[in-house]
DNA sequence: CTATCATTTCCATACTTCTGGAATCATAAA
DNA sequence: TTTATGATTCCAGAAGTATGGAAATGATAG
């Protein structure tokens, strides 16, 4: 990944309304929701909201599919754990258990999630 | 984790310089570098980076240890571990099977990665 | 005490983002 | 064609962020 895209990406998600929309549309995948109905849920004028989607959507974090009259905006999962790697890249210089005991559990099968590819 | 220290977070990874920064001291985890030694690897003018070392600290995504002259800068894994975990929070609604199956191997051991909590 | 060095703070300039009402566009139903 | 509706764009003011040279701070060595 680039830098300026992971910049581009960290800088859609640096607002708490974008977290907002993000994260309900991760809840949400793989069915993602119309604007009208994010602007419902989260409270946000639709003007305000539309400024918001545009910046994920051109960011990549989020795609839109019109639809009729309605637009269905879905998180993408793909370009998320993408950035995650990008973040956690050759962490702590590839060695093996120099890094934090964080408990979790992924999210398909025991080796689907890309996070410190080096320390393995 | 609050909703606006999430965005503090993205906020502070938001920048090509910053994001150069945080992946160095990612990569150097668990020693840490000193700001003038940050500074040669990344081309960086002092007070410029201090801006932007400042940002991350504050943000708590980078942790400051003065050491005589010195102050050694450290990357805080528990922190952006935790951030992943607030962004990736019940992915698809916690039904399995439904998230992208992205290849990567895990830090540690095979089950110490926190994404997609409620996917498992 | 003085010199030196690592780092930060100060400052002004330039630039970017956020917000939401009003206007506009686009699609579909009557 | 007219009307209604979902969604975006336009706009301007307010607020925030980036940059880097110069000055200040603070600690160590001689």
């Amino acid at each position: 990944m680039e830098r300026e895209t992971a910049a581009r990406l960290f800088e859609s998600l640096a607002s708490g309304a974008r977290l907002d929309v993000f994260r309900l549309l991760v809840k949400q995948e793989p069915n993602g929701m119309n604007a009208g109905d994010i602007a419902a849920s989260l409270g946000l004028p639709a003007s305000t909201l539309s400024f918001h989607l545009k910046a994920l959507t051109h960011a990549g974090l989020v795609t839109a599919t019109p639809n009729s009259r309605f637009i269905r905006y879905r998180a993408n999962v793909t370009v998320m754990f993408d950035l995650i790697g990008y973040l956690t890249d050759d962490c702590c210089g590839g060695q093996p258990g120099l890094c934090v005991d964080a408990t979790a559990t992924p999210c398909t099968t025991e080796d689907t999630l890309p996070s410190c590819k080096a320390c393995a």
